[in-house]
DNA sequence: GTGAAAGCGCTAACAT
DNA sequence: ATGTTAGCGCTTTCAC
């Protein structure tokens, strides 16, 4: 059927040059003149040449390192997600002597992000992902691997420097017009409590940033009379966010909608589970253990979920991709799918 | 940091046998003493040795062929979405030497279904992937290949033999529980109007049965006064489809919400479109670019996916992998996400 | 500029 | 039962 695939051997001897002058012209290596150069063009395109990618591999034993760029998290916590992610590319990556590296950070220490950046550029990698926490110390660093000529990978977020070889994440505007249209869907919507966290944010970019403003779009375009409150809850204080939940909703006993733009949506379970009689609709984000349980349990409506997996291990094999086989991504911004989950689908995630 | 991979050539060294020799234990074959074998066994243990598959595929060039199965297709239709994930799929499996053939049939004619498992056979497939439509048919086919020893996989639907390798598929009970779900959620509803296709069904299995199953048990069990009725359409005759519906609703002015358990609520968009004013709640599946028009112009809610571009590609790596590396699959029914589709999240599938 | 040859890690055919 | 060897397709060194 598939005729026999053609070697450099073959295009050598249809060429009358040797294998080198061959290898040297695929390579676009110097010392080759014009003529053999364009003979072996030639039947390239006639026969159709493909590199067989793993011999050159074994023939290289080039080894390589891709170093990413990680907050540190507890277990469940959304960047264990990602996390997983890496491992699996980091899996697949290895088959083409792609080792994978991380190096991780206290993201609300941007000292501790100093010295990441440092202890990444020391494992002299051929190529870097990261997810940008603190905006300027970020822009310092790529800007180190730009003059090092290493390509680098933003998940999670982005910023906009023109230099990066892929972007893989959520388009969080619409991810918030998203939450806001199933949380108001076919509903009449008076009040809504928008449930948020104290941050200190010495710096950060605070992706939920541009969520809210879908969240907010979506409910003034559809439901302009609706108004919207704003409660904030501490994580670092567990004991305290029932108290404050119970407080605010004493006072607004008419709300019945509430969303959350983080991944936490799990930190006011307990309080949700103690007022059944309510039927608040709650709609929250990302797939933690926690949240799913809350999801399954009932208490939360809907989950939507932006496949943090895939976007680390999409980054990484874009970046094996590139480096082993000189593949520029097909799209630079990749945005991933933004899944509903409800207590009935949530299993097959 | 990383210490040197070790090859066979190493192990060789430190058992005092030859390549040859570790070579044929590496892959249980016979002809080797229980001294030798244990030997190199402790040394692979202890040196934590991990082949290089692509030295292995280099020196064993052996070319594997895997034949997929398909019902053949207009374009815009279901198995189009299946055809990209065998082409993704045969993308990458080529690198390892396995090449994809696809054989199609005509799904309601059952004689052209023995015809292209002739074929298949006829390709000497190494495995393969198939979408079963007739049970009887597909169960003769795979007791062949069961006798031939050629391993395969389902896609789509499943039979209940045992001798499968994988099945990557849709929980079709609970797509329609699903479905179910998300039209009644929050509402109240008394009449729903479920719109089918006539088929000519020739002993062929009807995977949306059990959809139909998970759709009735949850209104069932949620709304127990609620009634169902039954409208069927003829996908031949389209111009007759608009006047059946008309009629139809007509008769049952009251019924606003339509499911429908196959991949083409598309039928039923023109006359949506003429009633603006019923508001209807509609839900349909699967993510066909005609559904995804009407989901994202506001005549269908929702549409529930189910990724058969993920099916079949994740078929054909499974398969490739147990030829290939001999792994069997993770796990052997692998249920895919049901991804639930809305004009806002449409986009980003 | 170009060719020849060795070698990457592994397999398979042929010896012994 | 085990060792030897040639070779898979490609890269790289060194010689000319």
């Amino acid at each position: 059927m598939e005729t026999k695939k053609t070697t450099i051997k073959d295009i050598a001897r249809l060429t009358g040059l040797s294998k080198g002058t061959v290898d040297r012209v695929l390579h676009n290596r110097e010392g080759v003149s014009k003529k053999s150069y364009a003979k072996v063009m030639e039947v390239i395109k006639d026969l159709g040449y493909e590199p067989n990618v793993y011999a050159s591999l074994l023939a290289q034993k080039k080894e390589r390192v891709i170093v990413v760029l990680l907050p540190k998290y507890e277990p469940g916590e959304f960047w264990e997600l990602t996390e997983e992610g890496i491992i699996e590319g980091a899996d697949s990556s290895s088959n083409l002597g792609v080792k994978v590296a991380k190096v991780d950070y206290d993201q609300y220490d941007i000292e501790s992000f100093r010295t990441a950046c440092s202890k990444a550029l020391a494992l002299e990698p051929s190529g870097v992902v990261l997810a940008p926490m603190f905006r300027n110390e970020t822009l310092v660093f790529v800007d180190k691997l730009n003059t090092l000529g290493i390509p680098f990978v933003y998940i999670d977020t982005k910023l906009e420097t023109n230099s990066y070889l892929a972007y893989f994440g959520m388009p969080t505007y619409q991810s918030g017009y998203l939450c806001a249209s199933i949380l108001a869907d076919e509903q009449q919507v008076d009040e809504v409590a928008m449930i948020r966290i104290q941050r200190d944010k010495f710096g950060k970019s605070d992706p939920t940033i541009n969520r809210r403003e879908g969240f907010i779009d979506y409910i003034a375009e559809h439901s302009p009379d609706c108004s919207l409150h704003n409660l904030f809850i501490d994580p670092n204080k567990p004991k305290e966010i029932d108290a404050t939940l119970e407080k605010f909703f004493a006072e607004h006993p008419g709300i019945r909608y509430i969303a959350m733009f983080n991944s936490r949506i799990y930190l006011i379970t307990s309080f949700l589970a103690k007022h059944p009689e309510k039927n608040y609709r709650v709609v929250g984000f990302d797939n933690l253990a926690a949240n799913i349980k809350a999801l399954k349990s009932g208490l939360v409506t809907c989950l939507i979920a932006q496949r943090p997996e895939d976007q680390a291990r999409r980054a990484i094999s874009a970046l094996t991709d590139y480096l082993v086989f000189g593949h520029e991504p097909s799209s630079r911004d990749n945005f991933m799918p933004m899944d509903i989950l409800t207590r009935y689908n949530a299993e097959y995630y």
